[in-house]
Order: structure tokens, then C-alpha cells, then sequence
RNA sequence: GCCGCUGUAGCUCAGUCGGUAGAGCAGAGGACUGAAAAUCCUCGUGUCAAGGGUUCGAUUCCCCUCGGCGGCA
């Protein structure tokens, strides 16, 4: 069997990511999105997602295939990717993901873990518990049954006390008795690129982006979505540029407070993409305005001229 | 020009009855087991505006210079 290459971009939110697939070494590809929140229909401005004309240009896959209602999960985007991968290789051209979810690209080289995916209403109800009993008395809990996981995760981690306990509810099994893949999986040839750029200069990138995505009618963006019947829980409606819209719709906040939040929010998410993109194995660092050294790279990697 | 207030961390400010200082925000570092644009953990040294004086010792008191704000002319 041999295996399939397949080139990972990524980098934090406003690096210059898209522009880079305008290069002609990427005119044999197509481009899997690994962006969480561009799979979601309707949410355009805020997400940065490239234009029509620029989809019609670059061929793109996970892009709008969800409602903004709906959960996309990493082992959703996995599933997806495996299956484009495979079916773009085949159809003799370069897979490329690229996005900003670096969760999603440790997924998809190391693979899924072995347990299982969420339980909606395992979790709902433990929800529920966590709000009437609070953390502490759910963190007692998980110590009985799972000492391992309990010794990693914070008890105000709620999010994490919550799936492990869900895990062995569900299963019987403790959440540390599953496996996690720590070495890249063998059906793929991984070529990972990723981008940074110093930071005054990524941040001052991003401040920019957002006034631009304001101008370009943001609000108007969030409340059509809010017309369409979404509201604060729909995990769409969780990203950044969404979100802040919130205290401003119910007047709790100003117009500039939000505006300044969404910079804010946007500048630490770069800054945790970055963190979370270290721990991917054999990374090349390019700055995204070395378009020679990354086709160079690319194509000795394809070893197409 | 005169009078008053003011100048302390990137910003807003607190404070030191004289023993070289601390909050919020911004920011930095980190974690990440199928929600990840989520969730969580840790982190506060700065010519206390410049110069001079008093003092064992001044960011703190005094003088003066230079900014800023307000008032009166």
C-alpha cells in the first residue's frame, strides 16, 4: 500500500494562510479546510472565509457544508479528510489542509484516540449535575473512578471534567484506559508548513482584519443568523466575531467595546494557536511572505519539477 | 501671565505617616484523550517626569525646571 503525501498548512488566524494557495505550486491541489468554524454556512465575514471568486479559483472541500446549529467534531473532520485525501490523491493531484484548528491537524496525523465519541445525553445530564452539585463534587467523583485523568485535569477545567466523566459513564472504562496515537499515522507522507510571523506585526494584522470584517458588515452578518433562529448556544454562534455581538444586541456593552473585544479574543486565539501548534511533530516555519522557500520545499517534497 | 490640581508598569490608577512600590485592563508563557475560534493553569522591577536641597536614607518632604488638565485673566 502506498502512501498518500499530503501537505499541512497552518498558522495562527490572519497569518496570510489563504493567499499562500494562490501559488502555482499548489495548481495540481485541492484544498481541504481544517478551519472549525468555516465548515459553518452563513458565517462569512467573521470567519474570514475565502470569496466565491477565490473558491471558484482554488478548489476547496469543508467549506459551508455545515449549519451553524450543528456540532462539527474532530473526529468528523478526520473522517472527511481521510476520504478527500484519498479521493484527490487518486484523482492524481495534492491534497493540502489548511486552517487555523490545530486540534483538528494533531487528530488527523496522530489519529483519533480510542474512546469514544461524545454522548450528547450522557453530557447533558452531567451538565445539569455540574450546575445543581458544582465542580468539586463531579471532581470527587472522576477521582474515584478515574485517578489518572483526575491527577491531569483542573477542576475548573469544567469542559474536561465533564467528557472524562461522560467517558466512563458511557463505557465503564476510565477515560486514561484509552490509547492516544502518539506517533503519525503510516497511510500518509506528512509535509507540515507552518506560519508565524512576529508578533506586533500578527497582531496589528489582526486589529486591521477586524475592523475590515466590521466595514464589511459583521453585525449585519450576526443578525441575520440570529433571524435565521441562532442563538448563544449553537456552536457556531461560539466563534469570535459572533459571540461579543451578544451584550451588544441586549445593550450591555457598547458598539467600540465590542469591536475592541473581538480584536482582543482574535489576538489570544492566535496566540493559542501558536502554542498548540508547537507540539505538531516536524514542523517547517516559514513566514508566509517566503513563497520561494515554501514552493521549493513543496515541490522536493512531491518531487514534481 | 497668575492660581489650583496633576505627572508611578504599555493604559487607567492606588500607595509608601521617608526604608526603592501594587491592583485592574493590556500583555507573556503553558496545557490540550472525538465541543477546540471551545475550555483551563501560571506570571507584575518599573530611570515612581528631569535637576537640586534636607536626611544615615527621598518615589514619598522642600525648591526649581519641564509636560498635562482645569480655573481666572
Amino acid at each position: 500500500m502506498d502512501s498518500i503525501p499530503v501537505v499541512l498548512i497552518f498558522g495562527p488566524t490572519a497569518t496570510g494562510k489563504t493567499n499562500l494557495l494562490l501559488s502555482p505550486v499548489f495548481n495540481n491541489s485541492e484544498i481541504i479546510n481544517a478551519d472549525s468554524m468555516q465548515v459553518y454556512r452563513g458565517m462569512d465575514v467573521g470567519t474570514a472565509k475565502p470569496s466565491a471568486d477565490f473558491l471558484a479559483v482554488v478548489k476547496h472541500h469543508l467549506i459551508d457544508i455545515r449549519d451553524p446549529s450543528m456540532q462539527f467534531h474532530a473526529g468528523d473532520f478526520v473522517r472527511l479528510a481521510d476520504e478527500l485525501c484519498s479521493d484527490i490523491h487518486h484523482s492524481g493531484k495534492l491534497p493540502v489542509i489548511c486552517g487555523g484548528t490545530g486540534f483538528y491537524f494533531k487528530n488527523f496525523i496522530f489519529g483519533l484516540p480510542e474512546a469514544p465519541a461524545s454522548s450528547e445525553e450522557i453530557r447533558v445530564r452531567l451538565e445539569k449535575r455540574l450546575q445543581t452539585e458544582g465542580s468539586s463534587e463531579l471532581f470527587k467523583e472522576l477521582a474515584q473512578v478515574d485517578p489518572v485523568s483526575a491527577e491531569r485535569i483542573e477542576i475548573n477545567d469544567h469542559y474536561r471534567l465533564v467528557r472524562a466523566l461522560e467517558v466512563f459513564q458511557n463505557t465503564g472504562k476510565p477515560l486514561s484506559d484509552y490509547k492516544v496515537p502518539d506517533t503519525p499515522r503510516s497511510g500518509y507522507r506528512f509535509f507540515l508548513i507552518g506560519l508565524d510571523r512576529p508578533r506586533d506585526e500578527l497582531y496589528r494584522r489582526i486589529n486591521e482584519r477586524v475592523e475590515q470584517m466590521i466595514d464589511e458588515g459583521l453585525e449585519f452578518e450576526f443578525k441575520k443568523l440570529r433571524e435565521a433562529g441562532y442563538g448563544p448556544e449553537d456552536p457556531g454562534m461560539k466563534a469570535i466575531g459572533y459571540s461579543e455581538f451578544f451584550d451588544y444586541e441586549s445593550g450591555k456593552t457598547s458598539f467600540e467595546k465590542t469591536v475592541e473585544l473581538i480584536k482582543r479574543n482574535s489576538r489570544r486565539y492566535a496566540k493559542r494557536q501558536i502554542t498548540f501548534f508547537r507540539q505538531l511533530p516536524d514542523i517547517n516555519w516559514y513566514s508566509p511572505e517566503d513563497l520561494e522557500g515554501i514552493s521549493d520545499a513543496v515541490r522536493e517534497f512531491t518531487g514534481i519539477k
